[in-house]
DNA sequence: CGGGTGTTAAAGAAAAGTGTTTAAATTTTA
DNA sequence: TAAAATTTAAACACTTTTCTTTAACACCCG
């Protein structure tokens, strides 16, 4: 209750990672098989990915929801629905095209694949003009 | 799995109080107890410490360990422990005692009961002197 | 090819988290 | 002080996460 998302056994495993030991040298030193060394960096890695999510909706709570973006939207469609959008309320997003798109791919890949968003994504923008995706 | 910390009744909660809605209006909206509102509203309080606590071990991971200050210990002790511990390894504390105190009781302020340590903190170092406390 | 490294899948048991209700206690505010 | 708002506690059903084993699969390198 009182600790964050990493477990004990989770930080265990970091920390023999980033000391360069292999799954196989952890999974001798502390007894048990590699395939689960494996699993458990992987939640590790898992948990901090939702520690950063979650901090980042933070600055949503801050920002309008202004858009939508659908599954099987086109990318380069998406931004330009963003910028409309912002227009709207009249706020200027700090983003030309191409680092929006950067920003988006940078901030949610998971839910883009090529040039196509595979999961509705929902676009907030603060009254700096900068851009959050939850 | 693909989702953050917060759940969407937290998120829900989050939104409703932010535009300044009471818990009981809240408990109206989303037909449910007021009290529970209370409940979901603390859950997603605590989760965004959690996800500030993990993205925090982050840091420790490029740290050395060099003190483990145990619970009942006076705090001004465990500053001049932590100081003599790093001059050990050769690294300059960055803080002065004062701002060190201070440091600890805004980092772990929950196992920190008036001058004593409620519980033990594991006191990390990096190479510019910075402290990192879990 | 064979050995080392890392991933994945399935399955199970134990632990932890979530939303909920009811009821009581505490704090804030008008 | 009285009413309103918030917090706490206890209990319950349910879901999710964690750690674990075993077994198989994918790479890369010499």
């Amino acid at each position: 209750m009182k600790q964050g998302l990493i477990t004990d056994r989770q930080k265990e495993v970091l920390r023999y990672r980033k000391q360069g030991l292999t799954q196989q040298q952890i999974a001798d030193l502390i007894h048990t098989s590699k395939a689960n060394i494996c699993t458990i960096e992987k939640a590790a890695v898992e948990n901090i990915r939702k520690a950063k999510e979650t901090l980042e909706f933070l600055y949503t709570l801050d920002a309008t929801h202004i858009y939508t973006i659908r599954t099987g939207t086109d990318v380069l469609d998406a931004v330009k629905e963003i910028f409309t959008e912002a227009e709207k309320i009249h706020i200027k997003v700090r983003y030309d095209t191409i680092s929006l798109v950067n920003r988006m791919r940078e901030s949610v890949p998971e839910r883009i694949r090529g040039r196509f968003v595979r999961e509705n994504i929902d676009v907030y923008v603060n009254e700096d003009g900068e851009l959050y995706f939850g």
